[in-house]
DNA sequence: ATAACTTATTCATGATTATGAATATATTAT
DNA sequence: ATAATATATTCATAATCATGAATAAGTTAT
């Protein structure tokens, strides 16, 4: 059934090649500081919910996501926080420099209405998430 | 120019989606113990040597490898030894054996002829990669 | 119940990438 | 010079994957 049983190198390259895209990276290391919900992270990196929801899928399949729902609300952890360090040296090899990964860790935020970044909203939050989608 | 300046998800997204495939990390795993030439990691691949020289230019672009010629040789070797305890920790974090592991590394090749596996035939080493090619 | 909201899934299509085949290039031997 | 060997490149096609659009499913409020 599972060909990657005792094939180190296509689990290895299968794990890589998962967390190989801007977006999931991206995701990785937002959650990694706090979960996050969907639509907190469609605010933060303005992609669509629809989009985000396939890498979270794609991240959960893979194991590296767990989920927790409250309310109308899921939010998603990491699942092996190993995968910043992982990440992190990716970056060191890469000689990525300390601010510009800041970039990535901790943002602010503003047009996210989600309980997390307006809990003062509490009772009938509605998430907004920033963009109005407009084709290009 | 490049994209990739100041985005270090991008760049950190590249480097695995590079990696993210098991022939690009066996080679690595290959060539991190000692340097090797095209002919010898078609035979312990079981690639051919099109598709092998494909993989290796990907890795040169990105930086990963580099090369020395001898003769009609040319030799492959990691530009960035940092690229193995990366694999490394992958491997740590899938939870893999380390004999299986050892599978990546330390491989015993009987149909390699190239001068590093056949030093005795030196002078008119003929590089006979193990198998006959047939299409099924 | 219906409506509003958040997330998940499906599907069709476009874009990217892997692959094999063929061939070109570089080096050495004769 | 030609032939043989080792590696690199190109090109056409297959396979994979990302993407957007649409919609389904789950939850809460009314």
């Amino acid at each position: 059934m599972n060909k990657l049983l005792n094939n180190p190198d296509k689990e290895i390259s299968q794990l890589l090649s998962i967390l190989g895209q801007s977006a999931r990276v991206q995701i990785v290391f937002i959650i990694a500081e706090q979960e996050a919900c969907v639509c907190h992270l469609e605010a933060l990196l303005d992609i669509r919910q629809a989009r985000i929801s396939q890498h979270l899928m794609a991240l959960r399949k893979a194991g590296f996501v767990t989920t927790r729902r409250d309310g109308r609300h899921v939010y998603y952890r990491l699942a092996k926080p190993e995968l910043i360090h992982f990440l992190l040296q990716a970056a060191e090899i890469l000689q990525i420099t300390t601010e510009s990964l800041q970039k990535l860790s901790s943002r602010t935020e503003t047009n996210c209405t989600c309980p997390r970044c307006k809990p003062e909203l509490d009772a009938k939050t509605v998430c907004r998430p920033n963009s109005p989608i407009i084709k290009n």
